[in-house]
Parts: structure tokens; sequence; C-alpha cells
RNA sequence: GCCCGGAUGGUGGAACGGUAGACACGCAGGACUUAAAAUCCUGUGGCCAUAAAGGCUGUGCGGGUUCAAGUCCCGCUCCGGGUACCA
């Protein structure tokens, strides 16, 4: 009677695969849907780690669940599989990335179906597959065919847009560059990183902090190359207010709201004196100008050269190509340290037409509002520490708000910074008319802005932190644009009967130098040529391994369709994904640019819903123990002895100290899950994964503790594997209790994800029912039936052996029948001032004064009390009774 | 710096403002066994104490609200994650 889980789980995968047990029916008649997704998984050379099938089993339970619970369930797997590694190892060894990435996810496949997750195979999905980029490309095409229209906030073809008269007059060439301003997607010299050891533009997220490349640790350097973008931007206040409505964790939905950084304030326009242009700025602090002392543009601001005096001229230059030069290291290193150079140039405050110098420096940066500030140093810490280092003018314009008398004087004076809200002095100007003396912040900003729009110096702004996203690079192993450029400068999108545009086969994956793409080299692919004999070369930048992954979910849905994305109607009937888990460093990049995509395809109505993903949920990494001695130096694992509860370094013998820390290569803490299903078992693995503890916390794996699911399994098969454990007749009431209880409390905490406790509490019933001894059939069916949502291949052995002849995973969930939920004794906690000191039984329905009565009849209170009346009594009906008397 | 999390026994962790430590690991003791493993049973926060009881104390630290605080509020400490001068 011993459980072979080996034997039984190699069964009912074999069983669960031929029998197709989870092919997801498109059956749209049935109104109770449910699209379970997790984050697909790039398929990377190493295989799976265990903080993979944490949240596969989270969405394994979930699905199961709903399945049972009469739900059409789609619950689908699929493989990111562009990026980096396979085309570096096409680099070294000249095998093709097609052949590396579909080994992997043959390693991927394998070893997920390893554990016994219900995924419908057939709906598998791969993003390096033609059949499947086919689609991304077609997506990309709309992107390039659609401009936003602010005022309806939607987007819209081009072939809507109007264009007006004027350009019209200008000739096709203008015409098509004005459609251009407005597409989504756009072509433009950008600054990119560059890293000219792999020969490749890095994102932002691969360079570190120190400013070299996660990947080879050379330097990166700043380099301006043509550039596929989309203007994200646009949506930013969609994005923005769509986070409201979704079921997503509050912190997750805070980083986005920060990622997208929307500031209310103003523009103003600064005359500059001496030449016919102005200096715009954006501020959140139009307040303030009366203390605008300065201004900064950014070193790569458009007018620098204007501004620049000739005295000034050698000086400016020479900043400005030092700042071109620092990296992003540079800069936060001497964060601290302000930098900048003076222009030689003034420009007129609107407010008091006082002349104020212009400045240039790198805190001030070009990608962000319009690339120059007013610096307004008694009221902005920045602008301060700037002043203070180039002696420049700090001029106190609002009374603070604050009760130290020292400290106020020392703002009034300006040798100290006040950013919060005060009383404005020095704030009017007979000549211009304006005076906001006497107001506060919020007063202040409505009368100025007022002013500036009333005078068109100036005008109400909301900006937004996001920027636009780079969208292409320079590597083999990504989707082709479908796009061509023309000799005569125009470019455009390939005919959607084109295709896949598949990648074609290379010699040699090295990029070309200056960072060109290894496409560059593909020899007759690039070239073009149109019905009118016109030449034309295909880019050859790829898409980013986002492209493939922002759109996934919706090719589950009708992922063999080829002759469109998806079916409206299936689409129609599955959308939005109902749960969606992974990791939260998704948090801010994949989900906002996912959400992005989708609100283009639905502004096109190419889906039916505003939003992708309606539930999201974050599961915590896996942490494995690591070692450190005294002076903090890690030890690998396999260098560690445990004696006693404390752990020694076998080398040297010294007392090592345990820590917590991310698995890791060098520590040799790296935990795979097939040593683990070797060892206890796919559901014992699934079963530990869920009960470490909260699925959104990081927790440390913990060997030892698999044995704690381990022996709950083994005792679950043990005792209702032996029919002689099956008594006939009346169930005893404790179990049935006892049942119920738990199918209860594990379906409430399906629904909220707290798998940890559901699995205790079906080990407190196996406890009881060990205790017991027997239990009916009937209860034994429906314990297994809710085991096997966490414990699917012994729910089957199980199911199996008391007679039945086909999978559990339709069987309806076990009703909980209220009955035996009910209690008629309950156990009241009597406390004293607080402090918990008997238990009395009394019966469920009494009512509050009877239980008072009943609590100080009891002999135990006198103790307490002292025989005199207490001062209070308070009884929680069902809960607790706390008296308060007299403190002795 | 800023933003977001977190801190509960030897360990992982439970706990609608209502009995702190469920469940599990580990440990200790017992049963079974020639013995061990496996299994089953019992105990297990700390301190004091006992014939049986019982008492004190305890959720990172310091205050507060409340009949009642791990939970709410204010002020800190430490740890983890994100971000980098966002005007």
């Amino acid at each position: 009677m011993d459980y072979n889980f080996k034997a039984i789980e190699k069964k009912w995968q074999d069983y669960w695969e031929k029998n197709k047990t989870f092919k997801t029916h498109d059956d749209l008649e049935n109104p109770k849907k449910c699209y379970v997704l997790d984050m697909f998984p790039y398929p990377s050379g190493t295989g799976l780690h265990v903080g993979h099938p944490e949240g596969y089993t989270a969405t394994d339970i979930y699905s199961r669940f709903k399945r049972m619970k009469g739900f059409n369930v789609l619950h689908p797997m699929g493989w990111d599989a562009f990026g980096l590694p396979a085309e570096q190892y096409a680099i070294q060894t000249g095998t093709h990335p097609a052949i590396t990435t579909n080994k992997n996810c043959d390693t991927f496949r394998r070893q997920i179906k390893s554990l016994g997750l219900s995924y419908d195979w057939d709906r598998e999905i791969n993003t390096t597959d033609p059949k499947y980029f086919k689609w991304t490309q077609w997506i990309f095409i709309r992107l390039f065919n659609t401009w936003f229209d602010e005022n309806l906030q939607k987007g819209r073809p081009v072939n809507e847009l109007t264009i007006p008269d004027e350009i019209k007059s200008l000739g096709d060439k203008e015409v098509r560059k004005y459609i251009d301003s407005r597409r989504l997607a756009y072509y433009e010299n950008a600054q990119v990183w560059y890293c000219s050891s792999c020969r490749i533009v890095c994102a932002n997220e691969e360079v570190l902090n120190d400013g070299s490349h996660e990947k080879c640790g050379n330097q990166v350097e700043k380099k301006y190359l043509k550039q596929w973008m989309l203007r994200i931007p646009l949506y930013a206040e969609r994005l923005l207010k769509g986070i409201d409505s979704l079921n997503w964790p509050e912190g997750i939905k805070e980083m986005q709201r920060n990622w997208i950084g929307r500031s209310t304030g103003a523009e103003v326009d600064f005359r500059i004196e001496g030449l016919d242009e102005s200096l715009t700025v954006f501020t959140t602090r139009p307040d303030t100008l009366f203390g605008a002392t300065y201004m900064v543009i950014a070193p790569e601001h458009h007018l620098v050269d204007k501004i620049t005096t000739d005295s000034y001229r050698k000086q400016v230059e020479k900043y400005v190509k030092q700042s071109a030069l620092k990296s992003d290291l540079d800069r936060t290193d001497l964060a601290k340290e302000k930098t900048g150079v003076f222009t030689g140039r003034y420009a007129l405050n609107p407010v008091n037409n006082s002349r104020i110098p212009i400045w240039i420096a790198d805190y001030v940066l070009t990608g962000y509002g319009t690339g120059a500030i007013m610096a307004v140093p008694a009221h902005d810490t920045r602008d301060f520490e700037f002043a203070e280092k180039f002696n420049l003018p700090i001029i106190c314009i609002q009374d603070p708000d604050v009760s130290d008398a020292e400290q106020r004087a020392r703002i009034l004076e300006g040798n100290e910074c006040w950013t919060e809200d005060g009383i404005y002095i020095n704030s009017s100007d007979p000549v211009t008319g304006i005076d906001i003396n006497g107001l506060n912040k919020e007063a202040g900003i409505e009368k100025i802005t007022k002013w500036l729009e009333s005078r068109n110096l100036g005008r109400a702004k909301v900006n937004y932190k996001l920027r636009d996203w780079l969208f292409s690079r320079q590597r083999y192993w990504g989707e082709p644009f479908p796009v061509v450029h023309w000799d005569d400068g125009e470019i455009s999108v390939i005919d959607e009967k084109e295709l896949p545009l598949e990648l074609p086969a290379l010699e040699k994956y090295i990029p070309g130098e200056s960072g060109e793409s290894p496409l560059a080299n593909a020899g007759e692919w690039l070239n073009v040529v149109d019905a009118n004999g016109r030449r034309g070369r295909r880019e050859t930048n790829t898409m980013p391994q986002w492209a493939g992954s922002c759109w996934y979910y919706l090719r589950f849905i009708d992922p063999r369709n080829d002759q469109v994305i998806f079916d409206s109607e299936k689409e129609k009937y599955w959308m939005p994904v109902d749960l969606y888990i992974g990791g939260a460093e998704h948090a801010v990049l994949h989900l906002l640019y996912s959400r992005f995509w989708h609100k283009v395809l639905f502004d096109l109505g190419i889906v039916s819903t505003d939003e992708p993903y309606q539930r999201l949920f974050n599961q915590g990494m896996i942490l494995a123990f690591a070692y450190e001695n005294q002076t903090g130096a890690k030890v690998p694992a396999d260098q560690v002895t445990e004696k006693n509860g404390k752990y020694y370094n076998t080398q040297t013998g010294e007392e090592l100290k345990q820590i917590v820390a991310k698995m890791s290569k060098s520590l040799k803490n790296v935990v795979n899950p097939d040593d683990v299903t070797e060892k206890y078992g796919a559901d014992s693995l699934r079963l530990y994964e869920m009960f470490m503890g909260p699925l959104d916390v990081m927790k440390p794996w913990d060997e030892r503790n698999v044995k704690g699911v381990f022996n709950f399994i083994s005792r679950t098969y043990r005792f209702f594997a032996e029919t002689g454990n099956i008594s006939t007749g009346e169930e005893d009431i404790e179990i049935l209790k006892g049942l119920h209880r738990t199918i209860r409390k594990v379906e409430d905490d399906i629904e909220n994800l707290k798998f940890n406790t559901a699995i205790s509490e079906m080990m407190i019933f196996l406890n009881l029912v060990y205790k017991k001894g027997k239990v009916t059939k009937e209860t034994a069916r429906n314990f297994i039936l809710i085991l096997s949502a966490f414990a699917p291949h012994l729910g089957e052995e199980l199911w199996q052996i008391l007679g039945h002849d086909h999978s559990l995973a339709y069987e309806p969930w076990p009703e909980v029948n209220p009955e035996y939920l009910k209690v008629d004794i309950i156990e009241y906690p009597v406390s004293f001032n607080g402090k918990m000191r008997f238990k009395i039984e009394l019966p469920a329905e009494m009512n509050k004064d009877d239980i008072e009565k009943a609590v100080l009849a009891d002999a135990r209170s006198e103790k307490w009390t002292g025989g005199s009346k207490p001062l209070k009594v308070v009884v929680v009906p069902g809960k607790i009774v706390n008296v308060v008397v007299k403190p002795s």
C-alpha cells in the first residue's frame, strides 16, 4: 500500500495527454467562462527552476477549481522565445537560433508536463513561429497606420486624418510628413545605449547602474541611430484612468501611476533678450515665478547655439561636449555636485520683466517637459543647490507655514529652501499688474495661470514622465519589421498579403559594425522593387522581445487561425483575462506596453474590451538559503555542513551564518524541479510550492519542509487507498462537520489565492480522519475531489480506486451543506481587563445578557472580580467576553 | 534621496480590532521492531512554579487610540524590492 508516486504520476499524465482531458472547447453558449493565464516563460537553456512552478501551480489549482465549478476554462501555455541568448549562441557556434530555441522549448515543455498542469496543449504558441509573428507584424502595421485623436482620446486609422489645407498646398511630400508625424509608430534618430563589445544596442534595463552592459560587463556608450519609436505617451491619460477599474495589487497600480508620472502645471514663455525667440518652460509651480532668478536649459536643447553669446561660446561648447560623454554613471555619481555653465544670455521674467541669466546644466533633462526650466532656488531643492554653488540670487517669495521661528527666518533670508505651502510675499508687480501676495499655494497657482493665459504668456499644461517607446533592436533573433525604406525617402509597410515576413537565413550572425543589425548582411532579402520599378531596402532592425508578449493572450483564444488574428466572436467570449499571474518584475513595462497595444486594438475595433487583464496577481520570488562567514563572504552551499543546527565550512571548519538569498549558480543553491519530482513526486512539489507561504511574498526554499507535504500526501494515499477504511452507513457527525468546514475554507481560499491555508485546512481534516479511523465513501469522494485541485495525480488515482472509470477533472465541486457549519455550543474565552483567564461553554443562541450572567455566575470569575460588581462587561456574541474590573 | 513592501517560536508560516503561535518542519519522549528506517501516538514560545493547578511575560523599538492592538494612528530602527536630478 505504499505510495508509488512515480508510477501514479506517469500513469495519469499519459491519461490526460491521450484523452485530451484539458482541451478547451469554444463553447460560446456557456455563459460561465474563465480565462486563466500565466506569464509565459522565456525558455532559457538552463531549464525550469522552482520559481516557475509557483505561479503555474497557482493558476492550475484555480483552473481545476473553476472547471469543477462548471466554468469553461481557458488555460494555455506558450513560449516567449525570441531573445539574445540563442542569438549569441548562434554567433559562437553558427547554430541557427531557431534550433536552440526549439530545443529549449522541448525541455521546458517536458518539465512543465511532468508537473501535471492542466494546460490545453493544443493551444501552445511560440512567438518565434512565423505563423505567430505574422500577426505581431500585422499589429505593427496597425500601429503604423493609426493616429491618436486628442479630442476623442482615441486612436483612429490614418486615412481618417484630416490634412490641413495649408499642408496640402505644400505638396505630397509635406502631406506624407504630416501623416508620419501623427502615426503611433515612427522612425527617427534616437539616442540609444550601444555596447561595442557585443555590437548591439541595449535596452535601458540591460544597462546596469554603473553604466556597464549586464550581459558582458563592458561599458556602454550613447549613440544616435535610426530607430522605431511608439508614441505611448499619447495614451498616458487612458492608461492612467484605466488603472482604477482593475483588480490588481495596489502596489503595482501605484507603480504604474508613478511610471506614467502625470503632473499638472503650466508652460510659461520667457522672452530672450536680444533674440527673436522665446524659451518655454514647464513648471508645476507657476506661482513661484517671482522667485525665478535664473533659467536652465539642457545641454541638448535646440536653442543652445543661438542663446550662447560669443564670449561664452568656448566654455559652453566644452560643457556640452563633456555632458554628452557622461554616462548615467557619472551623472548619478556626481549627483550631489551639480555642474553647469552660463551662456552669457538673459531672459525676461514675464511677471516683472526682470533680467535673469540663462544657464546650461545637465540636471535638466532633454526628454522631460520642454528641456528647460525656470529656477526658483528658494522653493526647489535642486535649484537651491545649484544657486548656492554658483552664487545665484535666492529670493524667498513665500512666508512658510512653519512653527520654528529660526527656520522661518532662514527661509525668509534665502538661506534655506522651502517647498511646502505658505503665504506669498514679494509677489506683485505694478507694471504687469499681477499680484498674488497674501494667497496660498493653491490659489496662487490658479490666479497666475489664468493671468498667463489671458496675456498669452503661458498656459495650463499636463505633463507625463512616460516617454516614447524605443521599439527596435539591432538584432537578428526578433520579428522583422514589415517595412521598406524606398530610395525616394518614403517609408512604407508591406502588403498584409506578404505576411509573415520571415527572417532570412544567414551564414553569420555577427552584427555589422557601428551598430547595424546582422540583417544588414542579408543580401537579396534586403532588396525590394515595387511595381513602378522604385527600389527599396527592407528594415534591418527587428522588434524587441516585448512585441510578442504584448498580445499573446489574444492569440491563445484562436491560435491556429490562419485567416484572421483571431475570431472576433471567440475574442468577445473569452476576453478579458480573468486571472493573470506572474512575477512582479513585470509590474511596469510588460503590463504597461501590453495595455497600450490593447487599447489601440480596442480603438480600432479589433478587441472588445478596453483593458486586457481584469485581475492580476504577482507571485513572490522563491529564494534559497545561502551561507556567509564572519566577514560576510558567501560560501557555496556544497561546501557547507550542518551540525546541531549550526553550519560549518567543510573546507576551513569555520562557523557560518545561514542567510536567505536569491538562487544563483555561484552560490550553488539553485533548486531544479526535476530533482524534487524525482525524490518526492510532482504532487509534493506542487503542494510545497503552495504551502511555503502566501503566494505573493518572497520565501526561502527549504527542502526539509517538502517532507511535510510529502507526508500529507502519503498519509492521504495510505488511508483512502485502503478499502478497509471506507465504512458503510451513517457518517460520523464530527467528520461531517470537519469535511464541510474544509470544503468551505478551501473554496474561499482558492478564490482569494490563499493556497497555504487551504492546504493546512485539508491537513487538519486528514488528522481528524486518522483519529476517527473510518469514513464513508461519500466523505472520501468529497475530500478527494477538493484535494485533486492541488494534487491531481493522487486525486485521479484515489478516484479510480473508489471505483470510477473516468477522470474527476469535470466532476462537480462538492456542495457545502450549511447545516454542518452550524455550531450549537460556543467555547467563549473570558478575559478580565483584556487578559484571557478561562473558557466557558455556552449555547450559541444565548443572548448577551444571559452570557454576561453566566460568566459572572461562574465560580472562576470571583478570583478576578473579587466578588464585587465589574465596571463593565463587553459581550461580543459568538466571539468573546471581556470583563472590566478595577485593577488590583 | 524618493516610492512600494516587510519584521510573529529553533525554522517556514496562522490569526474579520476579539483565546497570539493554526498547519508543517525540527526537536524530545513513547509504541511497534532483534535493531534501524518507515509508521503511529504524546509533548513542544520564554521564564517562574506544581501533587494538581497556576502565574508572569511575549508579535523589531518608543508613544497613542480602544473594554480589547500582531492588526488602527503617530514617531523611529533594521531588512528587501523599485527608481534615479521628472522641474
